[in-house]
RNA sequence: GGCGCUAUCGUCUAGUGGUUAGGACGGCGGGUUUUCAUCCCGUAAACGGGAGUUCGAUUCUCCCUAGCGCUACCA
């Protein structure tokens, strides 16, 4: 039975990385019909954030990634093997140890934390690898049994065996580690608390973990993992150390550089499936020539395979996660179209004249005519003004869609009159009035908005063809090109990178909407 | 310093003992679009270096180099 387990620390967000560990945990339990399951490793009370694991809970939950045993948001348990939170099973880690003491793996160990500082760095200056030298490890019971009725603080340290541990790894192949050249690892902190190594051992093996599926950076820790298993007498599980996610100068990635949160990453507005897509393909593909790149959530769950997990750390390239995002949006754009028309009753067909972007015709059986001009005749125009548009977030496509749902349903006459447009007017970043590429720096961008305030103003009959007259003529005034009054006040008006034309934006927000825009968007610069 | 991992276009990657080394993002060029964007087409761009094995290595082995990770009473 496969069982594999996310095991996050809850020291603040779920960040990109975490995301893809538990992607990957998740996609191998359910390739192989296993189990995959969480657990909060929560041993360091000092690094310990309010309310993480809650948000981690719920970020988890948001990405669609169900776990099959782990902590409810409730504070219920999921699954036999729990409590799934580590710090509600610190006994069980103290009687571990004591059984490790008992049989010569482990030893405790009395000093100082200024005594071993000052060995690291007399260790340090001398150019040698910094180890505990093993002197509680020789301490003579009688001194041992003093030391703990004086009640002086210990840890308990791992017994590191003097041999060489090979061990196979899923990604990498066969790894082995030398134990001389690795330290006694502290089991037990003098808080009482387990470190990772312990707690994740005794869980991993309490909960009948097959496979460990984690970070690179814990390969080398997993010698002494290993060792530990052997000292229990138990088997240890299959590991498979992913790689690392980059930042871009290589190296690891971390909030320092950019947004890593899950949370961000929401807020802004990409849609999960477009996350998901990403994230999995950071450091894995498919394999053998497959081209297909889009992956739904599902589908991925039938064709992941460990073996085709890449070996070198991934860089987190954001420009192509904006691309997987924009596929995402039309994608889902066009599915709630259909399931749109399918509601009242039209059919749809693709133009595939235009690859990547259908066309979609609205027709109906009997009485062509009707449907278009009541119901069809709102649904058409949105979608031949907005359909080849490109969207920044999942918000406005959903917002859209049931504003046309509810008032198509509701009255299919009073909207088709007056078309109120759906996009409030975010507080968007100034930059995005320039264009750097086409010539619009800041001047520019206000001396384009400056010309269509006052010429639109002016302007009486509102139409799409006199807005664009309008417009056209400060284009011919300045003798630029038509994108350098076009992109500024498109820009202003939407609040989007991507949106639909010009006119139509300012036609369809009316006069007084599109100059309030236009002000505000001055005011920014 | 010690230990370990890694190495194909700028980025994510496919791939093989003999290939025109393939795709995607981004770049560049062109086309469509009444306009910017979108969309379409085209294009440039990579096997880190050195030995060895071999008729032949990007592919197998070794060395070097570089990058990264770990080296805590953090995970």
């Amino acid at each position: 039975m496969v069982r594999t387990r996310f095991a996050p620390s809850p020291t603040g967000y779920l960040h990109i990385g975490g995301l893809r560990t538990a992607l990957y945990c998740y996609l191998f339990a359910r390739k192989n019909k296993g189990n995959f399951l969480l657990r909060i490793e929560d041993t360091d009370q000092e690094r310990f954030v309010e309310g993480a694991v809650e948000n981690l809970i719920k970020t988890l939950s948001w990405i669609g990634i169900e776990y099959d045993e782990g902590p409810l948001l409730d504070g219920s348990e999921k699954g036999k093997f729990g409590p799934y939170t580590q710090s509600k099973r610190t006994e069980l880690y103290t009687k571990h140890a004591d059984e490790l003491i008992e049989k010569g793996h482990a030893y405790r160990c009395f000093c100082t934390k200024e005594h071993l500082e000052e060995m690291r760095s007399a260790q340090e200056n001398a150019k040698l690898p910094p180890m505990y030298d093993r002197t509680c490890a020789k301490l003579p019971k009688s001194e041992i049994e003093e030391k703990l009725k004086a009640k002086i603080p210990f840890v308990v340290r791992q017994k590191m065996p003097y041999e060489l541990i090979k061990f196979k790894d899923l990604v990498r192949g066969n790894v082995q580690f030398d134990g001389k050249t690795i330290d006694d690892q502290v089991l037990i902190k003098s808080d009482g608390f387990p470190t990772y190594h312990l707690a994740n051992v005794v869980d991993d093996h309490l909960m009948k973990i097959s496979h460990v599926i984690r970070g690179e950076e814990w390969l080398p820790s997993t010698p002494k993992h290993i060792a530990l298993y052997n000292a229990f007498g138990w088997e240890h599980p299959e590991f498979a150390h992913v790689p690392l996610l980059l930042n871009e100068d290589k190296s690891k990635l971390s909030k320092r550089q950019g947004d890593v949160s899950v949370e961000s990453y929401i807020e802004k507005g990409y849609l999960k499936e477009a996350i998901i897509n990403f994230a999995a393909f950071l450091g894995w593909n498919p394999g053998s020539g497959e081209e297909k790149e889009i992956f739904t959530l599902e589908e991925l769950e039938k064709v992941f395979s460990i073996e085709h997990v890449h070996k070198a750390g991934a860089i987190f390239n954001i420009e192509k996660l904006d691309w997987f995002n924009w596929k995402w949006q039309k994608e889902i754009f066009n599915k709630k179209i259909f399931a749109l028309a399918k509601k009242i009753d039209a059919k749809v067909e693709i133009d595939l004249s235009r690859k990547d972007q259908p066309k979609f015709l609205f027709t109906s059986e009997d009485k062509e005519e009707k449907f278009k001009e009541e119901k069809g005749k709102y649904l058409l125009e949105i979608c031949e003004k907005h359909l080849d548009k490109k969207y920044l977030s999942d918000k406005n496509i959903l917002k859209m869609l049931v504003t046309v749902e509810e008032k198509i349903l509701r009255d299919p006459k009073e909207i088709s009159s007056q078309i109120d447009f759906y996009f409030t007017l975010p507080n968007y970043p100034k930059e995005l009035l320039t264009n750097e590429k086409m010539g619009v720096d800041f001047s520019w961008a206000k001396k384009s908005l400056e010309n269509a305030q006052q010429d639109l103003e002016k302007l009486d009959d509102w139409k799409v063809s006199e807005i664009k007259n309008v417009l056209t003529k400060i284009v011919e005034k300045f003798s630029c090109k038509n994108g350098q009054v076009f992109w500024p006040l498109r820009a202003a008006l939407s609040g989007l990178e991507f949106s639909p034309g010009v006119f139509e934006i300012a036609h369809t927000l009316g006069k007084k909407e599109s100059l309030t825009r236009i002000e505000k968007a001055l005011k920014n610069l």
